[in-house]
DNA sequence: GCAAAATTATGCGCGCACGCAACTTTGCGT
DNA sequence: ACGCAAAGTTGCGTGCGCGCATAATTTTGC
């Protein structure tokens, strides 16, 4: 790799550790784009040619690269599975790493009704991958149905996703009393459940 | 109906035109939220009163109200016919409709990126209304499976869309020269094909 | 009718996103 | 080692979205 290369990423991960250690410090509104950028030691400009909203750089903190991970975990089921299990499995697996979150940062997430829509957003990252992973996986699909699949999976993501928040943050009125309200991976499982009917008749049309 | 919500409505319309008739004028990037304000007879503060963007206005103009619509479709739909063809022919007669819209409108729509996002974001204010449709139509499901095949019907609208979008308005070096590539309908019915075993399950589970 | 209450319109200010035009750094061929 | 093209960074200016406080307008209660 490329020094250019190894300075561009030093830097966006110098941006979303910087964002995220700001906002958790004072509160995701009361953090302002150049203190990011002076605490990454950047010029503010820059940090929009790195995320394209303040709040991208601290979810992406979280998020890091989701997308990678999907169709890398659709590709690594055996050839076997249905299409079904192999996409559940893989975008459950998406929420059930713990990963090295601090502790506080998904609480602050559910808070903000501006992180909230961002975090919901990166749902819609791994539909392109999907996409090709589908198109990979299954050699008979059009480009159509794999993307219309894809898209259908990562709004029920969406779906799970806004649904989780929302029963885990809803606690205005007693700060720090946070119920989760069942695992992620579960809801996930769940929400994907009624597309599964559609998922599986790709692949297996006469396997039953 | 009161006076003041005969107003609201009034310089709602007015936004749409202005804003419509603006950028058919002089192109969708050479109007300012100033102007359009200015054009109604209001002030600038007051258009971000009534919609949220500069694109929404024009988008506005040319989707009006799509949302009530899809809901009085499917609800309209004989009680005997499955959800799959209640939703698909409602969905897809949203967009059958040519409705008034002056002839350059969704050219310029194609045309601008930022127009074309927020058309196509329009699909997701179907899903809202769509999922109180599908509880209502069938008292089995639970409410998240209404949300999840809701959205996922919104999803292959966006697809549809986006797809319909980029064939038609890619074409930057003949203008003028545009292909319809296959009507708007017909595309949204494709796109919701893969989606069709989802739906029908719901509702037929042992009809078949 | 009229005054209080509720709702809406407006002005102001702040921070953000981004196009544009320098300027600086990196990669690479000679 | 040198220089040039490509890529990245920075400052500047503009328009936008919106929170907030205040004035104008409609509705309600009497």
């Amino acid at each position: 790799m490329s020094l250019r290369e190894r300075k561009k990423q030093a830097t966006r991960e110098a941006l979303r550790a910087a964002a995220l250690r700001l906002a958790l410090e004072r509160g995701a509104g009361n953090v302002r784009v150049e203190e990011i950028a002076e605490a990454a030691g950047v010029s503010p400009r820059t940090y929009n040619n790195y995320f394209p909203s303040r709040e991208h750089a601290i979810v992406a903190a979280i998020t890091a690269d989701r997308a990678a991970h999907v169709a890398a975990a659709v590709a690594a089921r055996p050839a076997g599975t249905g299409l079904g299990d192999a996409v559940v499995d893989a975008v459950a697996g998406l929420y059930a790493d713990p990963g090295d979150h601090p502790p506080g940062a998904l609480l602050m997430i559910a808070t903000s009704s501006a992180l909230r829509a961002c975090y919901v957003d990166t749902a819609a990252a791994i539909e392109a991958p999907l996409a090709d992973a589908i198109v990979e996986r299954c050699r008979g699909v059009d480009r159509l149905t794999a993307e219309v699949l894809s898209a259908g999976v990562g709004a029920a993501a969406r779906v799970a996703l806004r649904q989780w928040l929302h029963t885990t943050g809803a606690a205005p009125s007693m700060p720090g009393f946070v119920v989760p309200s069942g695992s992620l991976p579960d809801l996930v499982r769940a929400a994907l459940t009624p597309l599964r009917p559609a998922l599986d008749a790709i692949d297996g049309p006469v396997t039953r």
